[in-house]
DNA sequence: ACCTGAACACCGTTCAAGT
DNA sequence: ACCTGAACACCGTTCAAGT
């Protein structure tokens, strides 16, 4: 008999939707029991009957936004790779808590369901059994390394500061670098504005695989 | 007067060395501003006249223990790549705390010099310069993501669990995958059981590396 | 300038009590 | 079986007070 919308009962999915939000909207520090809670017109001990802890309330939330990267277009292996690739690198873009995330959470569902995509373009490449393994590891933790790096670029660009205000200051930090012990950082400073994240981690990807085709023999 | 060991002035460099002291020891959540004040004999908020905050802290410390990963060693660029490497994984596996961090940590200074010191052999190796920051970039962003997935490894491996302990449940959770929904981990799975860390992170090195001779036109 | 340590605001988690 | 909400233990950070 109260006046808002009433609590027709939790459920993990509720609770891990809500969680998602406010991480959208607030980050990992906004996620607090008391703002879920809150958010979830309920108690603290209610959401903890249905997730055990922060830990795996965090998981749970990253699990669910990347899942929507799992597409399955393409019709080479190579563009699977890179459209399952982008995807993954969009997700983390949109929500950056999630890149913080995943690099953490090493057998996560999803990130298994990755790792099994990105395996089975490799053998449609081509590429030996024996060899199948490092070459999979490797297109994923690169992935998961540029993930992590945003991520933390997002985290620097809350706020006030702007993700291009940050860019920004990192091009003038590194065009202030001495030139002589920072011959490379300092020459490449240029470039650093002008560049697109995006295209820059698609260059990786290309990388890698031009190595793996490589390895495999000239074809 | 006193009896113990008198406090000779608190130092920033005396902090840091405290601080990794007690990472080593309990990990992140080992460090609190409690525990770093008793270890010093002084208060907490002696610390913070030196220290910003955590954060700072944190960067400091991984800054600390990475320098000593900054080998000049090897004669040719790719056996430089190599090396240097090496020496941010094996301190990564020293410190496992710090993989967390260094993913997390953009242009801190020793990152920076790592970054330095790959874009020096890159263009050694005869990389044309519009090619040479997607290189570099693409190596330290999967230096980065083996970082961070070793450290999230030894997270889950902390206490009584071993690593192998840890490598095993992996290996026999992959065993059990459905082989129709997961073909690739599934058959993979027998790899991890013998594979070695190390080796698998080399390879992923030198099939960069393969990749970015590649892209330069056959040699 | 540098240190002390109590105090503040806040957090994850638990649990006796309800329905 | 599921929810409530007060209570507990603990944390990062601040700050008036000292030297």
């Amino acid at each position: 008999m109260g006046t808002g919308t009433r609590n027709t009962g939790l459920s993990r999915e509720r609770i891990v939707a809500a969680a998602v939000e406010i991480l959208d909207v607030s980050g990992e520090s906004g996620l607090t029991f008391r703002a879920l809670s809150a958010k979830l017109r309920t108690g603290a001990g209610a959401i903890y009957w249905h997730v055990a802890n922060k830990g795996e309330l965090l998981a749970a939330a990253t699990d669910f936004v990347l899942l929507s990267a799992l597409t399955d277009e393409g019709t080479t292996p190579h563009e699977r790779i890179r459209l399952l690739a982008v995807g993954i690198f969009d997700t983390v873009d949109a929500h950056p808590w999630a890149g913080e995330q995943i690099a953490r959470l090493p057998s996560q569902r999803t990130t298994l369901r990755i790792f099994e995509r990105i395996g089975q373009q490799i053998q449609a490449l081509g590429v030996p059994r024996e060899s199948r393994f490092d070459s999979a590891s490797a297109l994923l933790n690169y992935i998961l390394g540029v993930a992590a790096q945003n991520a933390a670029l997002a985290r620097s660009a809350s706020g006030e500061t702007s993700r291009d205000a940050v860019l920004e200051s990192v091009a003038s930090l590194w065009e202030g670098l001495d030139g002589d012990e920072y011959p490379f950082i300092h020459d490449v400073a240029t470039q650093l504005r002008s560049h697109d994240d995006r295209e820059q981690f698609l260059a990786g990807i290309d990388l890698i695989l031009a190595g793996i085709s490589l390895s495999m023999g000239t074809k």
